[in-house]
DNA sequence: TTCTTAATGCAACTTTTTTGCGTTAAGGGG
DNA sequence: CCCCTTAACGCAAAAAAGTTGCATTAAGAA
C-alpha cells in the first residue's frame, strides 16, 4: 500500500482531458464565449457533464485552463540577429496576439479565475521565458543583455495594461516607442 | 407620447440598485466571493432574484458593477506640497489598496466582464483623473508636470500587471523605485 | 389627477449544477 | 501474466440556478 495519492496522467485522463479542450476549441470558434455551457462542452466531447463538474470545477476554471495553454509559446522568439531588433519583432508579435479579440478573451479567462491559482503566474512565465531567451542569445552574441524584469515593467506590462483596460488603441508604433525609451537608459 | 425610451432613476428604482449593492457587499464581507449567488443575494436585498437577472443580466455583471463604485476614488490625492512627493503618497496608497486582497477581487471582478463593457476603461479614467489633478496642481506652484500617459505606462502599468500576475511582491520600495525611474528621465 | 409604460413581483418552466452509487480502467504487487 | 486497489468515469435523481409570461406597481409626463 502507498501513502500517496497518486494523480493518474496517462490513458482515459488523458484522452478525456485532450478532448474536453478540444470541444472548448472548437467551441469557441463557433459561438460566442458568453454562450458556451459546460452541458454543451461535455456533450462535444463525448462525456457526461458531471466529469467536467468534478475535474475542472466550473466553467471559468475549465476555460482558463485551456487559456493557459492556448497562451503558451510554440517557439523561441526569431533570431534577426540583434538584440533589440529580436526584442521589437517579438513585442510586435505579442501585441498582435493579445491585442486581437481571442487574444482578450484568454486573457479574460485566465485573469477571471476566482480562486487561488497559479495560472496568471504561470502565463507571466511564459513571458519571461520568451525574454530570457532573447537576452541569452544576445549575451551570447558579446552584446550586454537588458534586464528581462525592466522589460517586463515597461513594455510588457504597459502593453497589457492598456489592451485588458481598453483605453488605448496599441499598436507597431506604440510598441517601437516603448522599446525606444527602454534603449534609451 | 415621447418617442425616446426613457430610463427611470429615481424612486424604486435606485432604492432597489442601492439595497442590491448593499447586499453584494455586505456578502462579500461575510464569505467568499465564489460562494456568492444571484438568489442569495436577491434575498438579503428583499427583491426577488428575476429583478435582478432583468437589470444585470448574471452575476459576473452585477459584481463588476459594484466594483466600479468601489474602485471609485471618494477624494483627491493629498496634497503635500510637491508633484512627486504627491504622486508618491497617491502610488502607496493605489498599492495598497489594489494589492489588497479586496484590491485583487475587484480588479477581477472588473476585468472579468464578458460582454462588451466600458467598465475596465472607466477605471482606468478615475485614475487618470486623480493623476490629472496632481499634475495640474503641480502647475499651478510653478512645477513643470509629468505626463499622466507616462505615469500610467511606467508607474501604474507594472503594479497592477504584478498585482493581478502575482508575479512579484509590490511594495513602497517598488513604488518608490518605479518613480525614481519616472524622473531621472 | 390621469395616463402611459418601465420596472418589479410572482409563479411556472427550463437549464444547469450537485450528489449518490455502481462501473471502468490505470497503476502497482504478487 | 493476473489480481487488487482505487482514482476517475457514467448514469440518474435531486437540488439549485436561470428564464419567461403575465399581472401589478409606481415613475414621469400631460
Amino acid at each position: 500500500m502507498s501513502t500517496k495519492e497518486r494523480m493518474r496522467f496517462g490513458g482515459r485522463s488523458a484522452r478525456i482531458q485532450a478532448a474536453v479542450h478540444q470541444a472548448v476549441n472548437d467551441l469557441s470558434t463557433e459561438m460566442d464565449r458568453a454562450e458556451i455551457t459546460v452541458p454543451m462542452i461535455a456533450a462535444r466531447a463525448g462525456v457526461t457533464p458531471s466529469t467536467v463538474y468534478r475535474r475542472w470545477g466550473d466553467l471559468s476554471e475549465l476555460m482558463a485552463d485551456v487559456a493557459v495553454q492556448r497562451l503558451r509559446p510554440i517557439a523561441d522568439p526569431a533570431d534577426t540577429g540583434g538584440m533589440w531588433s529580436d526584442l521589437e519583432a517579438w513585442a510586435e508579435q505579442y501585441m498582435e496576439e493579445m491585442s486581437s479579440p481571442v487574444g482578450q478573451a484568454l486573457l479574460r479567462d485566465v485573469l477571471g479565475t476566482l480562486g487561488e491559482s497559479d495560472r496568471p503566474e504561470q502565463c507571466c512565465q511564459f513571458t519571461n521565458e520568451q525574454l530570457g531567451t532573447i537576452a541569452a542569445r544576445a549575451a551570447a552574441r558579446g552584446e550586454t543583455p537588458f534586464r528581462v524584469d525592466e522589460v517586463v515593467d515597461h513594455l510588457v506590462a504597459p502593453l497589457v495594461f492598456h489592451i485588458i483596460f481598453n483605453d488605448r488603441e496599441v499598436g507597431p508604433d506604440y510598441c517601437r516607442a516603448l522599446i525606444a525609451r527602454l534603449k534609451a537608459r
